[in-house]
DNA sequence: CCCGGAACGAAAATATCTTTCAGGGGTGAC
DNA sequence: GTCACCCCTGAAAGATATTTTCGTTCCGGG
């Protein structure tokens, strides 16, 4: 018999990416999970033999779809016209397609189990499970950060920094490396912005600020008094001001123009809050980000590609 | 060769891929679910008929899954024998095994919710949108990081990094600030680390290492010079070499014991890779983490509540 | 005891997958 | 600018897997 689905040099169909329909599910012939009660259903119209075929199959679909003809013939101590006569009766054009049936089974109700990555991160969860709830977590904070943010404070913050004279980033211990990230993206589109872990610096560098200029605080607690020092005087000096923060009630607000939430995740002894709250500053920040850049496309853009290009030659071959 | 997949009565995998580079290669189990993300990774290192392929596989699974190597070579007008390679690529035995899992992946996204929209952002979208996608597209990265990180590498890299006298990381750019992440976790567990992203301080530091030490490389490209020099020179002093990367094919991988695959995704002029980058390193780097924190819990946690309880005064009231 | 029918498996026949090999195109060296 | 080299690529040979064919065996009934 020639191949069952797509005849080799003909044209079987014109569409090559597009998704296939999903409408039209199984019609009859492939019984897409319905195996088990299909064997269950033809088992008295089988012969002995092919019961032990069907049998094997529906016990361990998994498994089979591992299997050759051959291999499921000897397993089940039949032959494999038998396996295929099975195959044929189950309602499939060969074994072929009902090994390309198994395997999707298989796949579906492995999914079927549902980890339980709710729960928190155990000392003796085996790595695999931490990957998973690590995954899972940031994946949330991510979710949660973008329902909370406020898109009119973020719009307000992006026309701030995109017509900034120059931006001053503050941010202290894990909110330091996100300060300077967003400080890395922005030089990377031409404009000028500097970010401040060493608060005594920082603050002497916010006197220099005025109107025009920009000091965005990060800061997850809302309270680090390191952070929130020299977001005050750059307020004072009359610079637009910006807090990211997960406490839009802190202390850090009270200086601050545009107010950017993040979320804050359940911590854990193993989980420090760090982790999630980073996720999220680093979302917002992004944001921030993007959007400077489509309101300064005519400068970032080729900026943008400058950059790219400078760094090209510090890759080996 | 005999049935690829398996035998009748042993067990059904656990068959190593055909060669391995070095010493530290990642066995790359035939994946479940993370063939999008797979395809991504891997596509830098494929050649331009490969690419084909591997899109249309990865741009509809479930039609392919209904070819067979001739079809699919006629489709995407190539040849059986790169459909093959593509398959091997991806870390399957051959093309029949990707096949079953094409039918698996089919079968699993039949069932589950449709993939979002994957538009990409525009100079003019509102903010609103850019927040949007970017939170999808970041917890897409998450989601692929998660899906294809071998446990077995991760498992090896937090054995050596718990174990290890000192750990110093190597990341230059948006890897460093990755590095120095991990770098102040790290510390703040008790452990000894240093983050470098002065390529010649980390040389001459590099230097330093010896068996029992732990080196580890940051590079999205990985052909980042500045540093996988660093890292060669600790694994010539016999330091155990871990390899953060995108590119598991890349230079640095040659001078990396074990070598952790983040994921790739799609840029754009205004989504820039390192961003996606960065957050999938990240989430790499959080599982390094967690599983030395759980491996050293003895003195993680005592060490953990101190850092808090130290910096607990620098919040103002 | 002999006959008819169905089940079953061995082996041939076919289709499919994998490997090998040689040509073509591009790249770096000189 | 030319040459040599290497890698990609597809055609065809070679190896495996699947399907079909066909003969044998096993029963139950006449």
């Amino acid at each position: 018999m020639k191949e069952t689905s797509a005849p080799p040099g003909t044209v079987p169909q014109g569409t090559p990416p597009p998704q296939s329909p999903h409408p039209p599910s199984a019609p009859a012939p492939p019984a897409p999970a319905a195996l088990a009660a299909k064997v269950r259903t033809l088992a008295p119209s089988m012969t002995r033999s092919m019961q032990r075929v069907a049998e094997a199959v529906a016990g361990d679909p998994a498994g089979c779809a591992a299997l050759t003809v051959t291999g499921l013939a000897g397993l089940t101590g039949t032959s494999e016209a038998t396996v295929v006569r099975t195959a044929r009766l189950l309602g499939y054009p060969g074994y072929r397609d009902l090994r390309l049936a198994l395997a999707g089974l298989a796949a579906h109700q492995q999914s079927g189990r549902a980890p339980a990555i709710t729960t928190d991160i155990a000392v003796d969860d085996p790595i695999a499970d931490v990957v998973a709830k690590l995954a899972y977590d940031e994946q949330q904070t991510l979710a949660d950060t973008a329902a909370g943010l406020d898109t009119a404070q973020l719009g307000a913050a992006v026309a701030a920094v995109a017509g900034a004279r120059r931006t001053d980033v503050y941010g202290v211990g894990a909110s330091g490396l996100v300060a300077q990230d967003l400080t890395q993206k922005l030089l990377r589109i031409g404009l000028i912005a500097q970010a401040h872990s060493d608060p005594h610096l920082a603050v002497t560098n916010a006197v220099q600020l005025r109107a025009g200029d920009v000091a965005i605080a990060i800061t997850h607690s809302g309270s680090t008094g390191d952070v929130i020092e020299p977001l005050r005087v750059a307020f004072e000096r009359g610079a637009t001001t910006v807090a990211i923060t997960g406490r839009p009630d802190g202390p850090v607000t009270q200086y601050a123009d545009h107010v950017l939430t993040t979320s804050t995740a359940r911590e854990s002894e193993l989980r420090p809050a760090a982790m999630s709250s980073r996720t999220s500053q680093l979302l917002v920040v992004d944001c921030l980000f993007v959007g400077v850049a489509q309101g300064t496309y005519e400068t970032a853009a080729p900026a943008l590609s400058a950059s790219y290009e400078a760094l090209a030659h510090r890759h080996r071959r």
